[in-house]
DNA sequence: TTAAACTTTCAAAAATTATTGAAAGTTTAT
DNA sequence: ATAAACTTTCAATAATTTTTGAAAGTTTAA
């Protein structure tokens, strides 16, 4: 496998994971594009390289940016601004971490507190929407925790943590 | 809120937070209808609560039997199929857990360590795209490792490992 | 063996989501 | 102020994914 073929094969890969996730595949190929480029890349550049249009890879680096993964840059005496990833994969996984749960998490959690909430009217079908929804709260306010964590530790910190658990 | 408005709530949440993670919303309708019901349900039960077709109900059931959630059961003396989800989260977090990783995580890294495999010819792209590649293929099985941790540990060792970690 | 009760399959239709491209918007240099 | 260089927006279109429903398949009882 030479060059291309590799950096072909990565940035496929990252699209369909990406997909399975619920990333659109636009946005995942973006992203393993400028993970793999040494230099920041232009619209026009990321445009070429995945064939994709100047409307698609512009929203797309938008939400890039708003997922806090990717940065702006400029050349200096350059009209364009120049694109580059977050290289750091510690703290790649860090502002994902971040994001999913203010996204995902803490609404979910609230909807949980309210569902599990509901008056006690001693059904069955009550006892147990109660039972469950709170044990979905208790495993997501974990979740949240650990990720909460990871967002404020050092890079290094999941490896070395995990690592002693693992062993 | 009453019983039905807060069970519909929460089969509309865990709906939409599927889709957010790539799983279809009928699939993760009929998981939060099984999860909170007392008895198991029958495909008729299923179709007639969240109005969706016999068809789709019939593969999204097969579709979580597969994913080892979802468990069939016959009442005596009825032809009739029933089913029940499995109940406890944490069987339910390691279940998921392990098959993430065989679906996706594994195959993810047999193609992270193909790509990080090509011939170094010393060019700044070749090294980044080795470099990023091993990053992630590390990253990746340390996820791996942990889930694989969760999945062959007693069902509250998640809650009570990670809340060592956290405070 | 037949038929009723039930489940699965799958081609077609519907719904949703992603993508395009051209017009509108913005910024900067002169 | 103008215009060139560049980016964003968004309505239209395309692609993908989900859903339907009826036919085919299966199982069980008699």
């Amino acid at each position: 496998m030479n060059y291309t073929e590799a950096k072909d094969k990565f940035i496929q890969t990252w699209g369909s994971l990406g997909t399975l996730w619920g990333i659109n595949k636009a946005m995942a190929q973006i992203h393993a594009l400028l993970l793999i480029s040494p230099e920041p890349l232009s619209m026009e550049d990321v445009m070429e390289e995945l064939h994709i249009s100047r409307g698609n890879t512009s929203m797309n680096l938008r939400q890039l940016i708003d997922w806090g993964i990717v940065y702006k840059t400029s050349k200096a005496g350059e009209r364009k601004e120049y694109f580059a990833s977050e290289k750091d994969v510690h703290e790649l996984t860090k502002q994902i971490a971040r994001e999913r749960s203010r996204r995902e998490i803490q609404p979910t959690l609230k909807i949980l507190k309210e569902v599990s909430s509901i008056d006690e009217d001693g059904s069955a079908k009550t006892k147990e929407l109660i039972k469950q929804t709170k044990a979905l709260h208790e495993l997501a306010e974990t979740a949240d925790s650990i990720m909460n964590r990871l967002v404020n530790q050092e890079s290094n910190w999941i490896t070395k943590t995990f690592m002693k658990l693992i062993k």
